[in-house]
RNA sequence: UGGGGCGUAGCCAAGUGGCUAAGGCACCGGGUUUUGAUCCCGGCAUUCGUAGGUUCGAGUCCUACCGCCCCAGCCA
């Protein structure tokens, strides 16, 4: 499977991560790199895992090495099926194969029992009978040292036998944990004695009851890299304390290899929040219509919206790996789809806020077939037929009363070209009795059928339109930003949420759409000219009644000038 | 006040002691254009958190200071 994107392959410098895998191979210190992408399975995922995804499977493919989905369910009170399924579909449609590599760190328990019995055995792990609360007041605080536990100088066989009676069942949850035997005094609050295994009661999704007791992350991660030969483990900055737990573990037990942990920042966008916690408040709570709501950076949600593979991994690719934790412009990712969707989208036409136009001396029964093409800039994506009558429907902003200078649309007695079609004037106009303009009627010059004329007369302004005889009505979306700050988190004193923007979402009724729009399918992603990408909302649509789902705004120099 | 990290333009980000500090986004000019889109051309850091020091030479090395992030779950 090709998974590159154009910018990529590029002679772009390597980032941190590349250059040590770079040299890695050179040096013979392996062949090829191994990574994994390590989701646990208990939310969605949303384009910060997006980074992750494209650097692991990324350096796969770019070193010709592998690459592991290995689910992290080591906690079976919030994982869930329904997720391992959403996040192998959401990986795949972002265009990568784990081929037969798919892993669950719940596959690994056997062995990771054993390697805590031997842990024991070399009087490194202990079980430990203080309550949770017991257990943090013995850590101490960030700047004094913890204190032993009672229970540390129990002997191997005692040990190994409350182990065994953990895992047989014989305690109650909360009442006993296997914890490693390091340093209550380490200045660094991870090594002091970690807890390895904890007793929950609970049915994991894959093992069901088979245990019941289910070992922490610190224990899990580094021996499931480990016995999966991954060479390189990235993660995010968050871990980077982790890691001397994570070399401890492999260390002390002595095993075959030992993956590199290197930490990188991970993905902060403006204008959105990206935390599991609140995107699920936001579901939660009906602030968006679900985890695949078109305004959630979720996979699912930038998939409905209409994002494309493609410009997700450009934008991975476009925005860097670093140590800096940052915050991308919300601006970079709309670009990237803009990119990406301009080179593929065919154009259309779609009147979004209809406003009627009669042209006055265009005869009544006339229709006429009009030939647009589907890429100005691409001819061999063809072309396609747009019927012409008498009545049209134009964008209602695309007249003004009173139209500035600069102003190149049409106004009273101003001329403009409709696009494929004919120059029109504004002879005239109706109003209804709130002053709302309600017709428009124009003439047209029947020299310049496609749009030109032979006189060598210009217009400035060209719009688009629909034939009102033959417009398909539909329903538009349109998306914006889902809240209306750069950091809607920024302030620990206010809730997030009342950042949401409220006109994150306009819904739009009795839009008038090109004939063709009526065959379009599904996630497929059309440009409306002057407007935007826009593709057909899988959920929403109907037979006859489609309903389209705005990706992103053309730029638009106007609102500037404006 | 402990430990782990990070500071290069408005936002990302190259730079691994030696020619004039890459590139992208944003922004500002100009050109092309039957999408006010796309595309093209040009502009955009005398300076790398600050202050000292080493050196013929420092964004890169040393020292001190300042600022920001992470760590005290039987979450990951």
């Amino acid at each position: 499977m090709s998974t590159s994107t154009e910018t990529s392959g590029s002679d772009r410098p390597l980032d941190f991560i590349r250059q040590i895998v770079d040299q890695d191979q050179k040096s013979g210190k392996h062949s090829v790199p191994v990574t994994r992408f390590p989701p646990e399975p208990n939310g969605f995922l949303h384009i910060g895992h997006a980074k992750s995804i494209c650097l692991n499977f990324g350096i796969s493919n770019e070193y010709r090495g592998r690459c592991h989905l290995r689910f992290d369910d080591t906690n079976p009170s919030k994982e869930e099926v329904e997720y391992v399924e959403s996040i192998k579909a959401d990986v795949q449609w972002l265009g990568f194969d784990w081929q037969d590599h798919l892993y669950f760190a719940s596959d690994y328990f056997d062995k990771l029992y054993d390697y805590a019995e031997q842990l024991i055995h070399r009087g490194k792990a202990y079980v430990c009978d203080l309550s949770a609360d017991e257990i943090r007041n013995y850590r101490g605080t960030l700047t004094e040292p913890g204190k032993d536990s009672p229970y540390r100088g129990r002997s191997v066989e005692e040990n190994l036998e409350l182990f065994r009676k953990m895992r047989d069942g014989a305690y109650a949850e909360g009442s006993r944990v296997l914890r490693a035997k390091i340093d209550m005094s380490s200045p660094a609050i991870v090594m002091r004695d970690p807890v390895l295994y904890r007793i929950v009661y609970a049915s994991h999704h894959r093992t069901g009851d088979k245990w019941c007791i289910y070992p922490m992350y610190d224990f899990t991660h580094c021996l499931s890299d480990m016995l999966e030969e991954i060479t390189h483990s990235l993660c995010t900055l968050e871990f980077q304390d982790n890691r001397l737990l994570y070399d401890w573990v492999l260390d002390t037990l002595e095993t075959p290899c030992h993956p590199r942990q290197i930490e990188f920042a991970r993905l902060n966008l403006t204008y959105t929040v990206m935390s599991k916690r609140k995107l699920l408040q936001l579901v939660d709570e009906y602030h968006v219509d679900g985890w695949d709501d078109p305004r959630m950076l979720t996979i699912s949600g930038l998939r409905r919206r209409g994002f494309t593979p493609n410009s997700i991994r450009k934008f991975c690719d476009l925005i860097g790996i670093g140590k800096k934790q940052s915050w991308i412009d919300m601006g970079v990712l709309e670009n990237a789809v803009r990119d990406d969707l301009n080179e593929t989208a065919p154009r259309v036409m779609g009147v979004l806020e209809p406003l009627k136009v009669v042209i006055d001396n265009y005869p009544e029964d006339m229709d006429e077939e009009i030939t647009a093409q589907n890429h100005p800039q691409k001819p061999e994506m063809g072309t396609r037929i747009l019927p012409f009558s008498r009545e049209l429907y134009i964008e209602r902003n695309d007249f003004m009363e009173e139209p500035p200078r600069k102003f190149f649309r049409l106004g009273p007695g101003r001329e403009v070209r409709l696009r494929y079609g004919y120059y029109i004037t504004c002879v005239s106009y109706e109003k209804d009795a709130d002053g709302n303009v309600t017709l428009l009627h124009c003439t047209y010059d029947p020299e310049t059928k496609g749009g030109t004329s032979t006189d060598g007369r210009k217009v400035k302004g060209t719009i688009h339109w629909v034939s009102a005889k033959d417009a398909v009505d539909g329903k538009v979306y349109l998306y914006d930003r889902l809240f209306d700050v750069e950091h809607p988190d920024g302030d620990k004193d206010v809730d997030f949420k009342t950042h949401l923007n409220p006109e994150s979402r306009k819904i739009l009724e009795g839009c008038k759409l090109e004939p063709s729009l009526a065959e379009i399918e599904a996630g497929v992603q059309v440009q409306f000219e002057r407007q935007g990408y826009y593709c057909l909302d899988a959920v929403l649509s109907t037979p006859g009644k489609p309903v389209f789902n705005r990706v992103v705004t053309l730029r638009d120099s106007w609102a500037k000038i404006k």
